[in-house]
RNA sequence: GCCCCGGUAGCUCAGAGGAUAGAGCAGCUGCCUUCUAAGCAGUUGGUCGUGGGUUCGAUUCCCGCCCGGGGUGCCA
């Protein structure tokens, strides 16, 4: 980790004044200091006082000490435990940004820290197109995928389509009925919605058989719609589809081979226009019947047990039981994750694995990492959900079913339409459709993963479609116009013949305090990447990174680059600017974001 | 009933034991013959759901209660 020097000599010299208390590790993170306080750096004392045995004001007066002595050091105030400096700005331009590639070699763990990591996410089922609700699993899952990868650990992103099932077999059954052997070809229709809209008709043909069902026998009314399923003609005609695909029976194969391949040519494309590459894809159809071995032993060493109904169970403690093979000796859910999890292990070996998975799920998981360690697997322990809130529309949930999602490559469509009006308004005449065309891409798609990504995962997010999303404040088109200013001033700079890079550039003439704000904050990038890595959370970087674009307009407005008086001084702040799009451009880029050259 | 998550400015959210609780949007005031105004500066707006407890110090940790969401299947 990048540390200033005055910090290095400070730790040393409080470990000199008291021998032999401070662990090995022991370190002072300085913080920011609040903007209506003396000061630019602060050391809160009230922190590792007690690593030293000492009172927190004892530690800050002798900390303060040792810093007003120190020639890096400025100025030093100490209130209550806090140790306020202003650092000299040859020192502080020196500690921070002189060296770019030592600042963003930082991000990097040591080797020690670095593990192999395997992030399972996305997980669509083959029956319709993705919608909003998948987007923002997307996004996070690259994401923490990307940040994951930028601090060292060895990633391992991966994707497990449910390509099997009831769900699938309503599809294709309508498909039969109503398809009149309509293909995405014939229809021009990616082949995700061809089959969704399936889905949908298969829907609409059950409701109204229940309710005809409904109508014709009232005894039925106490019974709920799932209840009824088996007792319509085309609810037991899906049952018996999947009976016959399990059975492999060729024609129902062969049909779900084509409608398959049908949406996963569609799935390719939206993963594509995401940014979003998988290092393997599992399919439900190939691990579905995994894990009712490992039950069998577990059932001959104890773990489970036989119930009189012969269902198979294990005791779960505080989280209750749970049934882990069905009476008639069939998997459930919780069988075949158990079977995959230990799949996934013996394929790659990770030191952990993370599910990107919604909140509805938490149970699910903590039951299956219990019953892994239950079996005895070491590794169980390195085993994590990553759990993440819904998107609800104004009118509540999203129901496939019901047709009430915002689709997946609509919301695309209508970003990066939006952004190309932007992108046209302010463009000379001069620029190029397809150039505007490709901003409008990279604006759009970066609001929208901006916005998914800022609000914390957990975190229910309430999306309104009228509203749409925002171009500017708190946005990834905010981040993005940043950088697009530094690339105008560099091609501006070359228009005029100005040479910004030719020398070595001479930080000492640096002293204003928007530079140093700006050097400050770029120092804090490889904190930031590493804690949100750690805490896998991508809405740590997406703050720092706005946070960096606000340090950045503040210099941009106060400081004149290509207008400074002496061409010295606008070598040196183009280099300060030049740190802080590689910054820029290094954070987004982790989290599969880009920049386009011009706004 | 039980379990999990949330409740912070009009709205959307930060804040993971520390200073006088922050940001964006919305509202109001200014700033484009000056490197791109998707920008900048200023301003209005808060009993941090509520009642206790621990602590030198609590929005943050613990307990109770209220409100909202999710879960509590031999569904996935």
């Amino acid at each position: 980790m990048l540390q200033f020097q005055f910090v290095s000599d400070l730790e040393a010299q409080l470990r000199e004044r008291f021998p032999g208390k401070a662990p090995a590790d022991w370190q002072i993170l300085p913080e920011r200091t609040p903007e209506n306080m003396p000061g630019e750096l602060t050391v809160n004392t009230f922190r590792f006082a007690r690593v030293f045995g000492q009172a927190p004001d004892k530690i800050a007066a002798a900390a303060a000490e040792i810093l007003a002595r120190h020639p890096d050091i400025e100025t030093v105030e100490t209130i209550k435990a806090f140790v306020n400096v202003t650092v000299r700005p040859a020192a502080l331009f020196r500690d921070t940004v002189a060296d770019g590639r030592k600042l963003l070699a930082a991000v990097t763990l040591p080797e020690a820290q670095r593990r192999k990591v395997l992030i399972e996410f996305s997980a669509p089922n083959t029956n319709k197109p993705q919608h909003l609700g998948h987007v923002r699993n997307n996004t996070i899952g690259m994401a923490v995928a990307g940040l994951l990868g930028r601090v060292g650990h060895e990633v391992i992103p991966i994707n497990l389509v449910n390509d099997r099932g009831i769900h699938i077999c309503k599809s294709m059954l309508a498909y039969l009925r109503f398809g009149n052997d309509v293909t995405p070809e014939s229809a021009k229709v990616k082949g995700d919605h061809l089959v969704g809209s399936f889905y949908v008709k298969y829907a609409q043909a059950l409701a109204e058989e229940i309710k005809a069902l409904r109508a014709a026998r009232p005894e039925l009314a106490a019974k709920t719609d799932e209840e009824l399923f088996l007792e319509t003609e085309i609810g037991a005609a899906a049952q018996e589809m999947l009976r016959r695909w399990e059975a492999g029976d060729p024609e129902v194969r062969k049909l779900w081979q084509m409608m398959n391949s049908w949406v996963l040519a569609g799935f390719d494309q939206t993963y594509q226009r995401m940014g979003i590459h998988f290092a393997h894809t599992y399919y439900e159809s190939e691990t579905y019947l995994l894990g009712k071995d490992l039950i069998a032993d577990g059932l001959a060493r104890g773990v489970f047990r036989r119930r009189a109904d012969g269902a198979v169970t294990v005791d779960l403690g505080k989280l209750g039981q749970k049934v882990v093979l069905r009476s008639d000796g069939t998997s459930v859910y919780i069988t075949q994750d158990i079977g995959t999890t230990v799949k996934k292990y013996h394929d790659y070996h990770p030191d952990e694995q993370i599910w990107v998975v919604g909140d509805e799920q938490n149970l699910h998981f903590q039951m299956l990492f219990a019953i892994l360690k239950q079996l005895g697997y070491a590794w169980a322990d390195g085993l994590s959900h990553l759990s993440y809130g819904m998107v609800n529309l104004p009118s509540g949930r999203m129901k496939s079913r019901e047709g009430t999602v915002v689709d997946a490559d609509d919301l695309f469509d209508e970003m990066v339409a939006l952004a190309r009006e932007a992108c046209q308004e302010r463009a000379d005449g001069e620029t190029a459709a397809a150039e505007l065309d490709r901003r409008a891409e990279i604006i759009g798609m970066g609001a929208l993963k901006f916005m998914l990504l800022k609000f914390n995962a957990k975190t229910t997010i309430l999306f309104d479609p009228s509203a749409s999303i925002r171009f500017e404040g708190d946005t990834g088109p905010y981040v993005q116009y940043a950088c697009a200013r530094i690339a105008s001033i560099e091609r501006k700079a070359a228009e005029r013949g100005i040479v910004l890079d030719a020398a070595a550039p001479d930080w000492s003439l640096l002293a204003r305090s928007e530079e140093k704000l700006l050097a400050l904050t770029l120092w804090f990038y490889p904190q930031a990447a590493q804690q949100a890595a750690e805490r896998r959370d991508a809405s740590g970087l997406v703050e720092y990174l706005l946070d960096l674009g606000k340090s950045f307009n503040r210099f941009y407005r106060e400081c004149p680059i290509l207008g400074a008086d002496d061409p010295a001084i606008a070598r040196v702040r183009a280099a300060l600017a030049a740190r802080t799009r590689d910054v820029l451009v290094d954070g987004l880029k982790t989290l599969t974001i880009g920049v386009p050259d011009a706004m």
